[in-house]
DNA sequence: AATGAATGAGTATTCATTCAT
DNA sequence: TATGAATGAATACTCATTCAT
């Protein structure tokens, strides 16, 4: 039947949640780990439209019925990658945050964090077709980016407070930055990966940097 | 029939060419920049892969004979229009520099021309599916970033001294600057209208001028 | 395990039935009984192939698993329900016989309980997509058509000698009378169902009223 | 494209109609009668929703795609069928309604024409399960049943006036008789086919023919 | 050049049924 | 007996492309 995968199901309050996991729910969270492991694959592999469930499913060792156990549509199993993704990377940055003991590291921190991301670019490639995608499906796209904003805010909770200074202003001039470093990633990105001769990887890590430097200077409007 | 549309097809020597037309030339030439601008509109509304060749031919006023008797694939035509738009936006900006007298003129409108590319969203969003249409196919990206490079290329030469003096420094920095606008461009565009609550148009635009005011501090690397 | 449904299985010797049943057997019973309650309620709703195990099996407090410890297949349900019903029919009309005590109050009754049938359109049609089914695999037909006309036979046996002396001359007869009766019914009710606009329920009723008065000269052939 | 099949598709203007089709036409004409044949066949074997349009395609020689260009649902072919049908039955009682001399030879002919029905009761019993169909799909019920209403209407239009005077009364009672014969019909044609052993054809027919000499009698409510 | 009939590839999803517990 | 995860069969319809005129 598929529960509908909400943005907590792999969040639960911590101290029961694993703990209490019989035998059974094990193996269920174990083969749903399986299956969005090898979405991500075949995701990346071949884009949100063109992937197929049925590689998907085989890809995680099971048949098509499997996966309709866990998740209740394509979408749905995507909005779990995403939410899956963005959670390993705040629990990444929450990490490196402690780690840090100056300012001045967490700001180097955060810059490197952009740069790592292009290590990842068929994920954020990933990510360019699904809004695309929900976008040309206008029924859908209202209720996507709201899926999608929801994961980011719940998972942003916790990464709160440790983020340095210059990045603490006003919440809404933060995310304005944030979103326009994003957005430029996102762009350079595409470019690069389309025509690397145009703008190469190194290049677009020197504008990706040097934008990091300048963000501050951006006043919300 | 139908010859695979070459980059230059549509931009032969611009002097013999026109006159040479006999009539039956002529009436090709009229269908097929009819199928070009119904394209434009078709495939702005409904994305590449959603578009319809009937679609396309209806809003031309004829069927999908017709069509094909001009363009051998639907990709066909998607590329055709997108080197044709690229090579009428940079006839606009070459039409409107030369339109400039002074320095501040031409940085004006060059802030101008970003900010407009805001309201014809739609062909900036076709222009990313276009991009992820040719990394989805490895076979043509190549052939497709050298073609779109190309265009550029020969375009540019009509600018190249025309640009206020911080647009002026080395030819791969000021390459470089323009490459970053446009990426924040696309990657702002493609969030907004993703998801207008995360950012909105007026911070998009708001953005992108602080940005633009920026990009001369950028350095290449 | 789930012994196929027999026509006999809920009509065993009546004496050492009910009363043999240990604990164990009476839960069984009541779990079927409380299946065969949901399935006429959601074959009724959704017809018998729309009508979803799952959704049988949750109107009866339970899940699919229960639902396969009590009955082979989905059609041996549906036939378990069929049974069920024509003998329930069957035992309201001989009840109902018992109570009259006048010739005329039997007629009436007769035709009351005709009428009556109108206001359970529902289980006529699944009637009529009962039979459809059974046509549509031939296997199953003559056996099903057997069973059925079992139960009839069987029940029928305790209404005989209660009906009034038009319906009392040859057997034979009587029982194609009710037959013409009641294929009438199922065809008015179809079409009165299917297109109200060209046979209203008044009018079924009415044309029912009538023939019901006139049966009585019909000869047998 | 498949044009929405019209009722009066099959029935153009006769004069100029079947003259002015050019080749082209003549073959697509050809090719949709051939697959309503086909149709006809898949469909009284298979039923309605079992029948496969790949089937009914290859039954009439071609694929899917041919199927396709006719018709645009397999609900639409089978209302063309429907009403290819019913033209032909109203074609077959107008010719004999002209070949009777007295009124009482009408009367005949009437009564053989419902007893003749019996001989193709697969068609009558495909018609059982497309209302059964539409009743199922909410949605479309009134949408079919007035199409099927319309087919009818159309076509009566072409008999009106030469039914015997029993059959000339009110328009209102006429069609009500009609509707009431029609139901009998069907719901005897049911129960024959689920159950010979319970009614024989011959039994049937007896009942039909007593069914419509009593009608006469039937007030309209 | 243009028409339009014909081809045929391509797939997410539902659900009865089974099976390990 | 009951659960629920997993299996796998089954199918109408769209639309780019081709081909006979």
């Amino acid at each position: 039947m598929a529960a509908r995968t909400s943005p907590s199901t792999l969040r639960q309050a911590p101290k029961p949640a694993a703990a209490t996991l019989n035998k059974h729910q094990q193996k269920t969270q174990a083969m749903k780990l399986r299956l969005l492991k090898a979405a991500r694959r075949i995701f990346t592999r071949d884009g949100f439209e063109a992937a197929r469930i049925d590689d998907i499913a085989a890809a995680a060792g099971h048949t098509r019925g499997a996966f309709y156990a866990h998740f209740k549509t394509k979408e749905d199993l995507f909005l779990a990658l995403i939410e899956q993704e963005t959670a390993a990377h705040m629990d990444d940055i929450r990490a490196k945050m402690h780690a840090c003991t100056t300012e001045q590291e967490q700001v180097d921190m955060l810059r490197k964090y952009y740069s790592a991301r292009l290590a990842d670019r068929a994920f954020s490639i990933l990510l360019i077709e699904f809004k695309l995608y929900a976008l040309r499906h206008p029924r859908l796209r209202a209720h996507l980016a709201d899926a999608h904003r929801q994961i980011r805010d719940v998972l942003k909770l916790g990464v709160e407070g440790l983020l340095p200074a210059q990045f603490q202003v006003r919440s809404e001039s933060r995310e304005l930055k944030r979103v326009a470093l994003e957005s430029l990633l996102t762009g350079l990105i595409l470019e690069n990966t389309y025509d690397p001769k145009r703008i190469s990887e190194r290049q677009v890590e020197s504008v990706l940097g040097q934008m990091f430097d300048m963000v501050q200077d951006l006043s919300a409007s």
